[in-house]
DNA sequence: TTGACAACATACTCGATAGTATGTTCAACT
DNA sequence: AGTTGAACATACTATCGAGTATGTTGTCAA
């Protein structure tokens, strides 16, 4: 039966997925607390309770996972900001929501986003780890359709006269400081109730839209 | 002669003082550029034109000379600021005049300041390479002794009416990542004009005091 | 039921690097 | 003029970790 054999196909994917994810997390959280170089493998394997042997079945180098990581996080963004890009509204409220969306989205992966911010400073270094260079180009252009989201966003609001700026790279530069700050300074607290994050969340976008010269008060 | 035994004391410690800022100066542009891990001593010597010998005669081990980077860097911040903080003026310029100061320091010590941040973020994960406890606690007083002078400076401005913010943390820390975000993106360029680096600078703190809320522009 | 393969675990190799031990030079003091 | 010690350079060791080679187990298909 050609459902029956899907079934069993797509699940053995999708365990190979989860496996992968389950490596992944754990790789996340040893890259944020220390780094990709002093990360070691047996570290991460030990964190999810397995062996190295399970990672280079999974991946063909320590570049690679990170690699890996790096690209899963900023899939997470994208699929964060995507769909309210969309919707047709006033550019300076799609401006707050994409902003709120990123910041949330950065919050709940904070470790996968740790590692993207790892993976840019690489590429600005070029001190890449690996040869693969077309995984490399790949996830350089990424990064770059993302922020170009963001130009798009910012200039039309500021053509609605919502905003205003004098560079927008400078300006974009700012925006992405203050709405990744969370990344960096921000630790989660057991019993930190979900409105709490809200709370945070919604400070963080207020504060980026004070930057670019907006002036209403939040809605 | 006791002049010239102090002018002979004085010449060597000056030249080890020196020699030690030639290394930590190769240092911070090795951490700056592959992370404290990534750098081999080797390479910093190179880069330097010299050898791991004469780091080792200079510091105890490679986690020694990450923290002198850490704590220069940090001085060099402690430099820039301080003396704003004497003279008697309106809390808004004060605010303007220090983040002004901050900016320019950390553009003009980029590859320290970077350093300091790793550190920071090492302090946070508690992933510090040194068990030299005493240093490290000394650094983190350090830092959040600067960080207070600008919980000050805030706090003032806020009770001269002139910004607004809703949680101190989470607007200073904003602040620090839209100042501090040179570190990360800004790359100087050969040819680049000081007035295009002062404007870079104007625009940055302008992005600062506008998310407090500021409402006039830049006098 | 068996064999074949995926999904691991275990046991190794080998290069890189932090740290050390020792050698060399040069300047100051005696 | 010789001795000493600071400021290095050179040569080595010891460890750690990425990558590999091989062993083990459960599962599914025929």
């Amino acid at each position: 039966m050609a459902t029956a054999a899907r079934s069993t196909k797509y699940r053995r994917q999708s365990d190979t997925e989860l496996s992968r994810m389950e490596i992944m997390e754990g790789a996340a959280l040893c890259f944020e607390a220390r780094g990709y170089a002093a990360t070691s493998l047996d570290e991460v394997a030990a964190r999810i309770s397995s062996t190295k042997g399970r990672i280079y079945h999974h991946y063909g180098s320590k570049a690679e996972l990170f690699l890996d990581v790096y690209r899963t996080g900023m899939m997470m963004n994208f699929q964060a900001i995507e769909p309210l890009l969309e919707h047709d509204m006033p550019p300076i409220e799609r401006l707050k929501a994409v902003l709120k969306a990123h910041v949330r989205c950065v919050i709940r992966t904070k470790a996968f986003q740790n590692v993207v911010g790892q993976g840019v400073d690489m590429l600005r270094h070029g001190t890449m780890p690996a040869n693969e260079h077309a995984e490399l180009a790949q996830l350089a252009e990424l990064r770059d359709a993302y922020s170009e989201h963001f130009s798009k966003v910012l200039e039309d609001a500021k053509a609605a006269g919502a905003i205003d700026y004098t560079n927008i790279k400078i300006a974009l530069n700012s925006v992405f400081m203050c709405i990744n700050g969370p990344i960096v300074w921000f630790t989660p607290r057991k019993g930190q109730a979900e409105h709490e994050i809200e709370a945070l969340a919604d400070e963080c976008v207020l504060y980026a839209i004070r930057l670019l010269g907006y002036r209403g008060e939040m809605s």
